[in-house]
DNA sequence: TCGTGGGATGATACATCATTACGTTTGATA
DNA sequence: TATCAAACGTAATGATGTATCATCCCACGA
């Protein structure tokens, strides 16, 4: 049961489907905020969608072949930090590397999974972890702004194949 | 009662005890392990326990003068991961700078709040975070090794000062 | 005391990650 | 269509972290 709840991609999980929910979420976001998800923007999010595992912001370059062009890291930055505003990409700063936002929950952001053998990344659910952190920071005496907690360890999968 | 047992230093504490503690600890770690706390090594040691502020390597770097010379980054950088891991420096992600641990607690090395205002950091007890960062991974079926969770916000001196 | 072997250092170069600066283009809207 | 802010293109630079290899030093055993 806690593998049908499991924050994990399945093994063969249908990825074309990732890809266009996180190009849908990104264009609902845009159109309630106002914004442009310009061509650049979209490749940038394409490339961070296009795996479960964080990217460095040069694998992004070197993979961005723009019309036969390739841009300066100043312009993937500039669309990594756009697309972290919108919430649609996380940085992992243990690995200095993004990973697009598995979808919208609740603790949404702050907790993140990061198996060492496959180097896939889950968002579960933070919102247990979240309370923690608040009674922490209550007792600490702490106000509390934000927090990203990073997991490392070994998904289910690498888990089992790693003889349990 | 909540400030009696914050985990961050009082404003007027002696920080010359901090720092001497500091370094009985990681002599005693070392001859414990039959490790050497090397003239470089102490060094280091001193200048990250000179402040309860993450400091980044090229800050030590800088602060470095060793009879006059002035050594390369790695200098500073094997320095940093021997005392790591000792367990008596711990790496702030987020911000690519380093803390000395405050000292051997449940939850060790797992939980940092960092003042964004004064950018003191304090490592609280973790242990009930601990719990819920193992329910987690069990809930999502991971096999836990280690976490990280890096807090931002007002630490109680900032938070009384920006007006409660 | 002397040799020896492994860990630590010194030094150079390089790799990786991220930002600044500035002129040009683009697109929403008045 | 005129305007202006936002986004882009490009170059340069800054900040952080590693690789390599010769040399040095110290604990330990002959």
């Amino acid at each position: 049961m806690a593998a049908e709840s499991s924050p994990f991609p399945g093994r063969r999980h249908d990825h074309d489907v990732c890809i266009s929910e996180g190009l849908a979420r990104a264009e609902e976001i845009c159109r309630v905020r106002r914004e442009r998800l310009t061509e650049n923007r979209r490749a940038v999010l394409e490339l961070v969608l296009a795996e479960h595992q964080p990217v460095g912001a040069y694998d992004i370059l070197e993979r961005f072949d723009w019309k036969g062009r390739r841009p300066a890291p100043a312009q993937i930055y500039r669309a990594l930090s756009f697309l972290e505003t919108l919430g649609i990409v996380h940085r992992i700063a243990s690995r200095n590397a993004y990973v697009a936002c598995s979808g919208p929950k609740e603790g949404h952001g702050t907790v993140f999974l990061v198996c060492t053998e496959c180097g896939t990344v889950a968002e579960p659910n933070g919102a247990g972890v979240g309370r923690s952190v608040r009674k922490l920071a209550d007792d600490s005496g702490f106000e509390l702004h934000t927090h990203i907690l990073e997991v490392t360890g070994l998904c289910p999968e690498c888990s089992q194949a790693s003889g349990v």
